[in-house]
DNA sequence: ACTAAAGAACTC
DNA sequence: AGTTCTTTAGTG
């Protein structure tokens, strides 16, 4: 007889191992990779992963009642031993179960078979004798119309008027039809047509250093550090070209949905079997972009983290845009870091992978400083473009001088100058909504989200919304703490910062760019295509103004409260700050024009704004690393982050206090490296919908010996336990 | 002695 | 996750 291991899908960290089916005769051609539906425990039948088949003898008895599976979910094997020996990996690296990995690389990830469009298309299947159709012109135009476009789809036929002909027709056997699979793609109708440039002699060195690892199709990593307009995407574009020649495959990553348009618009240019991925695509969009990948129909995919899990294979080279992006660390379990996923799939593949950014995150900085990774430096412009002027305006100086408003003298100097040469403004303010803070002023009391307690966020439209787990509310008339009427509505959002534009500019178009005026799908895109076309004189919003885009008629780019991310406990502060300005400051002056910037901060002496407004990162990171490593912060550790969970807060605390004594008890054995533990203190969501959080948070040099402590504990089992290992934040 | 509730164990 | 088996707490 024939058995199946099978990893059964069902979300519980408790279950981490495979279990014995029978394979009913039937379905004795089941391999390891398809998609089952089985039966198990009291559920009807659930949806498992055959990890690999068995033939034993009958005679052979197990402990416990096998099972039969019940049937297939697709035609074909889904899983790839690539995509099986990736999500294994993950699932051990990140300590979370098997079958939540083998989802990352289902679209749709709930194992729901999705039926695939196909349309009917005619075709000639034999020669035809015009004499024969003159009493049959319906006939005769179908024929004929076949003979000179060789194939017509159905919709073609009925357009005609002449879908009478094909019934007759394909009875007689003078036309034969063929199903065919339609590929849904919302981007196949990019086009677009390379530009006329030279690389530079930076860009050359980058692409010849890469080059020389290419082809000995041995695993290698880079960083490639190239300041804002430094043509980093020609490169990738060239070294895509370069692997495509050697006949491998090439995957593009970049950190948000929100980039993909313009990198797949630069990709185009060059290359037509381009793929595109990403969570926002519509399940049948998603299912296409698999088929073709599987077909080997597609040479280069592009997208954001999920288009690492696709059925691709003979990988060439990998490429991470923007590396430092947050974006690329999934928070939801599984809790993996695209980057870190990257870097092991270009091992599995024996590829190059190209860690791309203005501003490297500090990790990675500090691998190329080693020597782990190949440091490419692009600090120059292309066509020798000058890096645009930066000045620091100190907010709390024009306060003193009497303005009160959110923009400051010199940025509304700036801003006038700009339309009045009839030139683009960029401002960036990273807060949606209208007010950032509702409080009481008698009691002080911030109004918090019923579901997580942060504070939430007022928006025009009168709601009150949490930006956490978008809970909606109203504000309320009194103080729901002390009873007072003094409700103050505090802070600014790009709402707010939308109005004070239109009071100072009546006569400007402004375009405010956040997550609420992006909500449908190519949202993004129209905006940054009318502002490409100069149909607005000022773009404004956050984050997602400053990244990926260049419109040739930018000068002039504004920074508000530049220095907000300064005030969080957050040991990733001081980067954050400096890359917002970075970032601003690259979008500013790009063509023939030069750029000018103004970020506004209180904080005006701090290092990250000093260097920011240099554009000095070398300058930054010789600032910024002795103090993690003084305070024993990555990269000179490593993270877990563990938060432990339970609807009574005391519960949760004294088992996430035993956790920490028992890695105690460990490290007091295992002096040679240095491990410190602290905790548990509230989570930064504290409360989520009933259940108390507490977080533990461990630091080590060796996150082998976290690793056996959590296995050996099973914390990893436990369901009242989450583990982050590289978390993002570190409550 | 019994029941309700909380906790642990199990699912091939 | 969802279900069942086991242990514990609560009660007159």
């Amino acid at each position: 007889m024939i058995t199946a291991e099978v990893c059964v899908n069902v979300t519980a960290n408790n279950i981490q191992q495979n279990f014995t089916y029978l394979v009913p005769d039937r379905l004795k051609f089941l391999s390891a990779g398809w998609r089952v539906s089985v039966p198990f425990g009291r559920f009807k039948k659930i949806v498992g992963f055959v990890m690999g088949v068995h033939e034993v003898e009958d005679s052979m008895t197990f402990a416990f009642e096998l099972k039969e599976i019940l049937e297939v979910v697709d035609e074909e094997s889904w899983f790839t031993p690539e995509m099986m020996s990736a999500a294994r990996w993950i699932s051990e690296f990140y300590l979370c179960p098997l079958s939540q990995t083998m989802s990352l690389f289902m679209p749709g990830s709930k194992g729901k078979k999705i039926s695939a469009r196909v349309e009917r298309i005619y075709k000639l299947a034999r020669a035809f004798d015009e004499k024969n159709f003159s009493r049959k012109p319906v006939q005769l135009k179908l024929l004929k119309l076949l003979a000179e476009r060789g194939e017509l789809r159905a919709i073609d036929i009925t357009e005609q008027k002449i879908s009478s002909a094909i019934k007759p027709l394909l009875d007689s056997g003078l036309i034969e039809v063929e199903e065919r699979r339609i590929l849904r793609d919302s981007y196949s109708k990019i086009k677009s047509v390379p530009r006329n440039f030279e690389l530079t002699a930076e860009q050359t060195s980058a692409i010849e250093t890469v080059e020389k690892f290419l082809t000995t199709r041995k695993f290698q990593g880079f960083l490639l550090h190239g300041v804002t307009g430094s043509g980093k995407t020609q490169v990738y574009i060239e070294l895509t070209k370069i692997t495509r020649r050697m006949g491998r495959r090439v995957i593009i990553l970049v950190p948000e949905i929100a980039l993909t348009s313009q990198i797949v618009l630069n990709f185009k240019a060059y290359f037509s079997d381009v793929a595109v991925l990403h969570s926002r695509l519509s399940l049948a969009e998603k299912s296409d972009a698999f088929h073709r990948i599987r077909e080997g129909k597609v040479g280069i995919v592009i997208g954001a983290r999920s288009a690492l899990f696709t059925p691709i294979d003979n990988v060439g080279l990998i490429v991470m845009d923007e590396e430092q992006d947050h974006s690329y660390k999934q928070d939801n379990a599984p809790r993996y870091h695209a980057r870190v996923v990257a870097e092991q799939f270009a091992k599995f593949h024996d590829s190059a992978i190209i860690f791309g950014s203005a501003t490297p995150s500090l990790e990675t900085f500090y691998r190329a400083k080693r020597g782990e990774l190949i440091l490419l430096k692009m600090p120059h412009r292309v066509l020798n473009n000058p890096l645009p002027l930066v000045e620091c305006v100190d907010m709390r100086g024009e306060l003193r001088a009497g303005n009160k408003t959110v923009l400051s003298r010199d940025l509304l100097e700036l801003l006038k100058r700009t339309l009045t040469e009839n030139n683009q403004a960029i401002i960036l303010l990273n807060r949606r909504g209208w007010s950032t803070v509702v409080m009481c002023r008698s009691c002080g009391a911030v109004i918090g989200c019923p579901d997580c307690g942060l504070p939430m966020t007022y928006h025009a439209d009168g709601r009150l919304l949490c930006h956490h787990c978008e809970v909606i509310g109203e504000p309320p008339d009194i103080c729901p703490s002390c009873g007072s009427r003094h409700i103050k509505f505090l802070g600014t959002g790009t709402e707010k910062l939308e109005r004070a534009l239109k009071f100072y500019f009546p006569n400007a178009k402004v375009l405010r760019m956040d997550k609420d005026s992006t909500r449908e799908k190519f949202g993004y895109k129209k905006i940054l295509d009318a502002f490409a076309k100069h149909e607005a004189d000022i773009l404004f919003g956050t984050q997602m103004v400053a990244k990926g885009h260049d419109i040739s008629g930018v000068t002039a780019a504004g920074v508000l409260n530049a220095d907000a991310a300064l005030n969080f406990s957050n040991f990733r502060a001081a980067e954050q700050c400096f890359e917002l300005i970075t970032q601003a400051a690259g979008r500013a002056g790009r063509a023939d024009l030069p750029g000018k910037v103004i970020v506004q901060a209180y904080n005006v002496n701090a290092p990250a704004i000093i260097f920011g407004c240099a554009q000095d990162f070398e300058k930054f990171c010789a600032s910024e690393l002795p103090q993690r490593k003084e305070a024993f912060f990555p990269p000179f550790c490593r993270l877990v982050k563990l938060i432990i969970t339970n609807t009574k807060e005391e519960k949760a605390k004294t088992s996430a206090k035993e956790i920490v004594k028992a890695f105690r008890a460990e490290i007091s054995n295992n002096p040679a490296e240095r491990q410190e533990i602290f905790g548990p203190i509230k989570a930064a969501i504290a409360n989520l919908r009933g259940v108390f959080r507490f977080a533990v948070l461990i630091k080590s040099e060796n996150l082998f010996v976290v690793r056996n402590f959590l296995l050996a504990h099973e914390l990893h089992k436990r369901n009242d336990v989450s583990i982050d290992i590289d978390p993002s934040t570190t409550d």
